[in-house]
DNA sequence: CATGAATGAGGTTTCATTCAT
DNA sequence: TATGAATGAAACCTCATTCAT
């Protein structure tokens, strides 16, 4: 029973890694169901066993996205470092993450007319949930005197701004790789903050 | 007869405008041709009349907003300000142009599977040359010891980002204006770059 | 301009002709878009040029029949002739319509599942508006003596519900035409009401 | 063995119940396996254990309704009461049957392109004799002349229509209960034959 | 016996595109 | 120039059916 479950869920999960990658690439009215399902060798007509269609598919993708991001800064949270390499080390595990899955951010922006109102609420809850681990990293280090920003929420969302936007330009063919890349971003980023 | 190609280039513009915004608010494949038409009050075939098919339509009207980016870029070029000021100023500018036009970024998000190879070299190369205005200004600096920055490829892109990404969390009901916002984006940014 | 919208409402009572035989034949959802477009040798497609969708169609496919219907009522409510021979005659009108446009009674049976509430209450409505003709022609015989029922209400369904179920049995192969079936029908009917 | 068989032929006729009452809602297209299964506790692939396909299922659901209602029939025949009596009699059997079981006569019409030529050959045929049993009635009751009727065919489908027609509009929220529209019906029917 | 999982044919619907007027 | 009408390809989705376990 469990291990049916199991199964179930895994298999979810399965549909939910593809879509992801092709929908990071084409976009939502860009991918259709066949895309994903055949990139799975399974037919369009299997994943509607698993999700009631196409919008739910998706949905649940976004959230895996959010929940596992969330779950990569918690444990960022939890290292006992100073608070500049923490926020440090948290955007180099955003770009990583980023650049490691695909993961399909592009979906994120102006997801407004995709979703239901109750969905759309789930994913701006976690989206800010999210940030906030940013706009906690960011107040403890001026409360410490590290850094100086005149505020905060626009100092985030530009940091996460730029760190998203890696995604438009990184190619993997060039010089740096993936951890570079991560540790230039997180580097030029800590300017933004740090005092002096 | 210059009067019709003046009139028809007039309508062209029109309909380009129509497309951008509304194709930043609901992407490529979620805007139909009936949209676009609809919101001019005339229908569907005309479109036909102006553009070969959609795709150059949404082509035409990512090169205008390119174009008109680049303007913008090159007005402040030609300003006589210190390098400092004049990115600082560029920045403001290309915030305020986000935020004003609503212009559709949204678009420039991965175009690589809605257009050719020849449009996309098109676009790319109008991309390219619309960051080569940062990459100046980002060296001049350098040179002048005003800067400081390890690789300025990927402070570029640092700050494009960072400025991007604006428009996925402005609200303009929020206490800052768009001078107010793009006058903090700028200040915050500058630090990247600003030696000390 | 009038001759467009002319030429627009004739074709959307061509095309409801067309559905309202199909989904007499084949039942609402035994019928396709497809069967009532190739019967008229069009594309599927353009039936969403006039109609919304399946449903829409289909509803106003039903209306169509009832609006009809009802002004049969009305020709022959305006006749001036004895109530009973009225009565007669409204039974001979309703069976011959029905045998004569095969008129889809059948969708009319049940039709809780396809339409909307609001959908529902017009068709409820209309059909009750023409089953109100016969209540009015039983209470009048009633009134003038000339008919005896305990329930003038049960009457009528007894009524409807014997001539409805003509489209059940009759076959034009048999003896009868359709007036003479007709007549017949109308001619036991009359027992039920009529005094002594 | 035995056992075996009566467990399997129990469990045959749950499912056609079911079945019944759910196609007598929504109709055969409008009624799915799952729809069916649901309604039982058990899974779509289960009902293929039993019948071969979903038409077979549907039409062994007919069969066995009317088998019922000629079992019916023949209770009545049997009866040691006067010819008038036992038509009426027959009448209110037919009528409470249809509104207590809900017994799908929905389905009964028009099935031609449900089922096979073979099926559709049964089925016409236990209907044509149910018929039959009102035929025998009818003319006993000419025989012994206390019923006048000119065409003994169609007085029969009169009657088999008005009543069938019942379930088109019998609430019951309505102030009569199933017994007592019956016996109205039956009533008001009588008349249709008696003679004077 | 029963089921979970998968399939694929077929249905509804959308929409870019064409074209005669 | 502009439009009303039509088209057809392709998308989403449903559901009867199969089958290994």
């Amino acid at each position: 029973m469990t291990l049916r479950k199991k199964k179930f869920a895994k298999k979810k999960e399965e549909i939910l890694h593809s879509a992801i990658n092709i929908i990071a690439e084409r976009g939502y009215h860009g991918t259709t169901m066949e895309d994903i399902a055949s990139n799975l060798f399974i037919t369009k007509g299997s994943l509607y066993y698993y999700f009631k269609d196409k919008q739910e598919l998706v949905f649940q993708s976004q959230i895996m996205l959010l929940l596992r991001s969330i779950d990569n800064m918690i444990a960022v949270q939890l290292e006992d470092i100073l608070i500049a390499e923490k926020l440090r080390k948290a955007m180099r595990v955003h770009v990583t993450y980023l650049l490691r899955e695909r993961s399909g951010f592009e979906m994120m922006i102006q997801p407004d007319h995709l979703f239901s109102k109750q969905q759309l609420e789930e994913i701006v809850s976690l989206r800010e949930q999210y940030g906030t681990y940013f706009d906690q990293m960011i107040n403890d280090g001026i409360e410490e005197k590290v850094f100086h920003v005149t505020d905060s929420k626009i100092v985030r969302n530009i940091i996460l701004g730029a760190m998203n936007w890696v995604t438009q330009w990184y190619s993997p063919k060039g010089k740096k790789d993936v951890t570079e890349i991560a540790d230039t971003i997180a580097d030029h980023l800590m300017r933004v903050v740090i005092k002096n």
